[in-house]
DNA sequence: AACTTGGTTAACCATATGGTTGGAACAAAT
DNA sequence: ATTTGTTCCAACCATATGGTTAACCAAGTT
């Protein structure tokens, strides 16, 4: 009896590492078995199948990936302080987990099966789902502070500005001059996101829009 | 001696179908195989091995992408104008032709080792590279016609808003109430795009930036 | 008609892969 | 000391997979 919270810990790790560069048909259990430093054996001993364990993985990048949109929403006065916030720690968890994010692209991409079952939940549970993001704008449009745009597509942008340069990150850094430094990229990045989006949401000033 | 030049295409399109759903490793021969409606044993006999496969349908994959950038974007006279017939085309070749950039997304996400040799290219050849876009930003920047932004990510956002609701269309149909007439999804997304992305260059108003 | 040629197929092969099993190692309980 | 239960592994199994081969067939060519 050496351990068997650390060692499923290591397989589900390992698991999320190969399933999200890999997704659920590409990635080998050898390999994952492999990436954990254990026998393949232990895989079925702890997870019973591939399936399962993908659906374990799932499930917790589902859970994840849900909860990066509640961070830092709260305590913030203005739109301003709030669409910063948002874009600060929703970047940062990316940032911090990057395999999470791109498992969710690669199910995405093999037709999102997986999805329907772990969406439902999200969907009734108003907090911290798109709801609470929509809201915020609805408020900040009929307080003026903002133009009158359609909240979910802006959320839509937002996430795909914050989301996609971390999907594309080997393109990126081979066509962007500054991205070597990674952690400064990313940086700069939130600030960039921010300005761009806040200034688009500012009610219109002397230019008007052409049509 | 029935035909050759038609089985080859079919080999190849429903090898971009399979690639760009399960990616490089993913895809099983056999599934190619099915999609083209013929036998395993083809795919070798036109195209080698899986590997040459993935190599062809990738340098195609690469030419369309790069190809998209190009498009549309001569014959526009102000800056407005241009951005918009770049929103425009861009968002049409992905909306006619998903797997294209589905796969290329998936070789990303696996690493992207596939990308070093036909980037290189493409960086190279001035024209239709992202170089044009950012040029047009630069002069615009210089007319003052926009607000002064670093134009590669600027860019980037637009790329990012234009690419990753398709990547993530499964996701955007279970949550997005509109998304189920997905054509008039797109249309509306095009303008939601170019109208957020062009108020937000727009040179600053009478809202000042917050820092 | 005999013969080549290019496209196609079913059957086959070696290996990879998901999954199983019997038991070793080991600690706690008896 | 013996039992018991958990964690772990080497070896194994059936099937899937990438790739090959030999034969077949239709259409030119001689």
């Amino acid at each position: 009896m050496t351990n068997t919270v650390e060692t499923e810990e290591r397989i589900f790790d390992a698991a999320l590492v190969v399933f999200a560069s890999k997704g659920r048909d590409g990635a080998r259990m050898q390999e994952i078995a492999d990436q954990a430093g254990i026998n393949k054996a232990m895989l079925h001993y702890y997870f019973r199948s591939k399936d399962r364990l993908y659906e374990a993985v799932f499930g917790y990048v589902m859970k994840r990936f849900m909860q990066a949109f509640a961070q830092e929403t709260r305590g913030a006065t203005t739109f301003a302080e709030f669409l910063r916030g948002f874009i600060d720690s929703y970047i940062d968890a990316l940032h911090a987990n990057p395999d999470v994010f791109r498992l969710m692209v690669n199910e995405n991409l093999s037709g999102g099966q997986a999805l329907g079952t772990h969406i439902g939940r999200f969907k009734q549970a108003q907090e911290g789902a798109p709801q609470l993001f929509v809201r915020k704008i609805e408020a900040a449009v009929e307080r003026g502070d903002i133009r009158a745009v359609d909240p979910w597509h802006t959320i839509l942008t937002v996430i795909s500005s914050c989301i996609f340069f971390f999907v594309s990150r080997p393109t990126v850094e081979l066509i962007h001059p500054d991205a070597q430094d990674w952690d400064a990229f990313v940086k700069a990045r939130k600030q960039h996101i921010f300005d761009l989006i806040y200034h688009g949401l500012q009610p219109a000033g002397p230019h008007d829009t052409p049509s």
